[in-house]
DNA sequence: TTAATCCATAACCTGATAGTTATGGATTTC
DNA sequence: GAAATCCATAACTATCAGGTTATGGATTAA
């Protein structure tokens, strides 16, 4: 089960992917031409991106006559949250363990 | 100053390496020979995964003797969670002025 | 002192991937 | 219908990073 904060890893690694995932939670909805026109990359190279994006569950896209357009997917990022939040919690277990111990050894 | 995630996205995106992590983060300090012994890489390899941790501030080392000792750096992962929060934030508001836009027409 | 253990570094190999250009299908515009 | 626009895919290239083996320095054990 732990592979869901895997694939979001590996997705938001690349720092123009990431670039392009933070514009469209910023600006919302975005056709493929108005991401590439700041990306710096070319237009292919959005495309890819976007994909990857779209697999990971990222972002939706929205096909409207010959342009699609993308928007971030919320509560996608959930399980980066829980991830980040069970790391801190073995951390603190830990420390309530020593805690523990401590107090035990005091007495 | 959108550096800091960029360092940690990139060096959580790595299976083994995030492994290597998140067993520190559940049972605390260990030995470069213990986390080998599980790791199913080679000891270099360890040794070189858990230089990039430190470098990312996600752990430190303690050298005791001939061995050394890593354990997970609490607080690494704060840059992590700013950016989701900020991430959910961005998009949170959109909600928030599209519903002002559905209230003012309503009107 | 000698031998063995622990770890880090060097050197090298290989596979993955982000980038490119080329191309074509679908749609809109003239 | 013809031309132009938007985007996705294919094919190729080059860079990078994670893996390996080899080695050596530092420390402990015999």
């Amino acid at each position: 089960m732990s592979t869901a904060p895997d694939l979001l890893f590996r997705t938001l690694a690349d720092p123009t992917r990431r670039a392009i995932f933070e514009r469209l939670c910023r600006e919302g909805e975005q056709t493929v031409g108005a991401l590439t026109a700041q990306s710096g990359v070319s237009q292919p190279a959005v495309s890819k991106h976007l994909g990857a994006l779209k697999q990971a569950g990222l972002v939706r896209d929205r096909h409207e006559g010959r342009q699609t357009h993308y928007s971030a997917q919320p509560g996608a990022l959930n399980p980066l949250v829980d991830w980040t939040s069970q790391m801190a919690g073995f951390w603190q277990n830990r420390l309530d363990a020593l805690d523990d111990l401590l107090k035990r050894m005091d007495q």
